[in-house]
DNA sequence: GTGGTGCAATTTTTT
DNA sequence: ATTGCACCAC
């Protein structure tokens, strides 16, 4: 089964190991037999083993391939989880070390940002706020605390953000809550400062297995490191050619840091790629070969050559759309497809938009991967909100949101006051609505209004105490008038019907993880579980996903849209000198496919509602011609384009003219 | 405190 | 083109 490379890599314990693993060359298979080999070869006990992925798809269907070769119990002993999900198990298990109580929140991307955006000088521009969220991130991502980060900072910029990221923590630790970058730097701050934590860890995970490693930034490297010890009991599988996370802090230098930190590493390369064929294959290589390695690999395929990889060259957007739609149909008529076996992939999930119009029309059935999560409806937010309140009463971000949903004339100037009163007395937004001293300082009304809302919590959560998730959704739901309100103010009909079908989904939900769970009975894990759950898989039917969330599968059929300079690589990319990661972005989407590519561009796009007019990708000129068909749009239309790109460069000329 | 109008910014990728 | 947000009248 396993070809000797693989088989070296699954045998290897003794010293730390990274495999370099190209595209489809069974990566994962080599990462479940280890752990099947580690229990049953090596008598390590599951418990004590643990695999990390970045995403809960990867984790799941992980732990889907492993069940199959080890015994239920060890199965569910082993630890598959992401980085996050890790840290959070941690953190709840050393909540007292991180200076957290029980029932901490675990706060989203826009609670987050909203935080950062009050702290921030009032009225600042958005591209100033972003900078700072991503100065913010990166100093937690690099482990920095506050006060590092103050020390470290260089430009009043960063300044200014070592500013704001103190008063955050202060907030946060208010709110007795962690952010998502928290769930990796606490643990780490804990390993790396408390000796007798550290050991006991180490003893609970005795061996590390880590996917797709080239995405680890600083403080997941150093959070490994830490769990693995000087003995260094960890396996990193990685790909340097499928690192296309650079920018929100993937560090792929830590592919180097390892044989840094343990001299004694072993490195094996995974060369032999088992999914696609001959020609896809030349064609990924022949593109990635434009970038800079340090780790030269070939790989290599016995698959048959395959049919050609198709350019389609298209005038509009939507005729892209449709010629995309045309073909996926003719698959399954004429070739006896799946349709799950095919897969539309795009740079940005604003290009989906034509193609889900196109495959309407053509009656092709599709499901959007990764597109607006269950969980992060407007609606669904609004009772998960409710829930973490009651399992938090600190969590003022929760309380915000809520305390005037449905609308309960709790204006702005409330809770202004409100919000003064709890930073004085050091207590909660919820506390103050309990203190008859605070409510007799506002006016009748407001005071009234905050004081039902309070005996509306404490009814909730005396609730919450014998009753399930399930049960407590649907009593807030009918308790705060939540549903009611739904149904008062949405008029059109198709969208209250969703609504109210996603907060009964939210309810069935909760009733399916219990059965699933009967240990974390209480309402505290069950949330924490459920912001990292997944969605449900689709059914048959054709994937849209970006290029980024297409990494770890692969489909028969591949197609990739939008294959034009500004969108791929992308133009931001393009002034900030970053190819290399859009061509490995590319390079990703290529070797997703088993059979058949195709690619496709258009001459031109709508963006902010005005027309755009493109150039093929330099990718598809980096590609080897012999291997691809471009399909020219008809005769007239490619006369069209010829005339429309020499207008738009006439255009620039006479521009560049006109400025100099 | 709520609800309307008009203007601006948006679209890269995500745990 | 759509959508969120600031400002203003009730």
């Amino acid at each position: 089964m396993l070809n000797p490379q693989q088989l070296a890599a699954v045998e290897h314990c003794d010293t730390p190991l990274l495999v370099l693993a190209g595209a489809g060359s069974g990566k994962t298979s080599v990462i479940t037999q280890k752990i099947a080999y580690l229990i049953q070869r090596k008598k390590l006990a599951a418990s004590k083993i643990a695999a990390i992925t970045f995403t809960n798809k990867a984790a799941r269907e992980m732990r889907e391939r492993v069940g199959k070769l080890i015994s239920a119990e060890d199965a569910a002993a082993l630890t598959v989880s992401t980085f996050h999900a890790l840290g959070l198990k941690f953190l709840q298990i050393e909540h007292e070390r991180a200076g957290l109580r029980r029932g901490f929140s675990v706060l989203d991307a826009d609670d987050s940002g909203g935080i950062v955006k009050e702290l921030a000088p009032k009225g600042v521009k958005n591209d100033v706020l972003f900078n700072l969220r991503n100065l913010l991130s990166r100093a937690k991502n690099s482990g920095l605390s506050p006060e590092e980060a103050m020390a470290a900072a260089r430009s009043p910029r960063e300044i200014e953000a070592a500013t704001i990221y103190d008063l955050y923590q202060q907030r946060l630790a208010a709110f007795n809550a962690v952010d998502f970058d928290d769930l990796i730097r606490l643990p780490l701050r804990i390993l790396e400062s408390d000796a007798e934590c550290r050991d006991a860890w180490r003893e609970r995970l005795r061996y590390l297995l880590v996917d797709e490693y080239q995405d680890t930034n600083d403080a997941q490297y150093r959070l490994l490191r830490a769990l693995s010890g000087e003995r260094g009991r960890i396996t990193c599988v990685g790909d340097d050619d499928q690192s296309i996370y650079a920018w929100r802090g993937a560090n792929p230098e830590n592919i180097d840091q390892l044989g840094r930190d343990w001299p004694n590493l072993r490195v094996i390369k995974l060369e032999q790629n088992y999914r696609c064929g001959k020609r896809i294959l030349r064609a990924a290589n022949k593109l990635i070969a434009n970038n800079p390695h340090l780790h030269e690999k070939k790989l290599w395929s016995e698959h048959p050559e395959g049919m050609p990889i198709r350019v389609l060259e298209c005038k509009e957007a939507e005729h892209e759309a449709e010629k995309v739609a045309s073909i996926a149909t003719t698959l399954a008529e004429k070739h006896k497809a799946r349709w799950d076996e095919m897969a539309i992939l795009y740079r940005g999930n604003f290009q989906a938009r034509p193609l889900e119009k196109a495959l309407r029309l053509a009656r092709v059935p599709y499901h959007l991967t990764g597109a607006l999560s269950f969980l992060d409806r407007e609606e669904v937010k609004d009772v998960l909100c409710y829930l973490r309140l009651l399992t938090n009463p600190s969590d003022d971000a929760a309380f915000l949101r809520v305390v005037n949903k449905p609308k309960r004339e709790i204006g702005a100037t409330t809770l202004e006051k409100l919000g003064q009163f709890a930073q004085s007395h050091h207590t909660s937004l919820l506390d103050v609505t309990r203190s008859d001293s605070a409510l007799r300082q506002l006016s009748p009304r407001p005071a009234a209004a905050l004081a039902g809302f309070s005996s509306l919590i404490d009814e909730l959560r005396s609730a919450s105490l014998h009753e399930s998730a399930a049960d407590l959704v649907e009593r807030i739901l009918k308790r705060t008038g939540y549903a009611a309100q739904i149904a008062a103010s949405t008029p059109d009909a198709s969208v209250r019907e969703r609504k109210l079908g996603n907060l009964k989904e939210l309810a069935d939900w909760f009733r399916a993880m219990q059965k699933g769970n009967n240990s974390a009975g209480d309402l505290a894990s069950q949330l924490a579980l459920l912001s990292h759950a997944d969605r449900d898989e689709p059914g048959n039917a054709v994937r849209m996903m970006t290029l980024h969330a297409a990494k770890g599968l692969e489909f028969r059929f591949v197609f990739i849209v939008g294959c034009e300079d500004g969108t791929l690589p992308h133009e931001g990319a393009i002034d900030e000198g970053r190819i290399d990661e859009e061509r490995r972005l590319m390079y990703v989407g290529i070797t997703r496919a088993k059979e058949l590519l195709t690619l496709s561009w258009s001459a031109r796009t709508k963006r902010y509602g005005e027309v755009h007019t493109n150039q093929p990708s330099r990718f598809l000129h980096e590609l080897p011609q012999d291997d691809l068909h471009w399909q020219g749009k008809d005769p007239e239309a490619d006369k069209e384009v010829v005339r429309e790109t020499a207008e738009s460069h006439m255009a620039k000329i006479a521009a560049m003219l006109a400025g100099g």
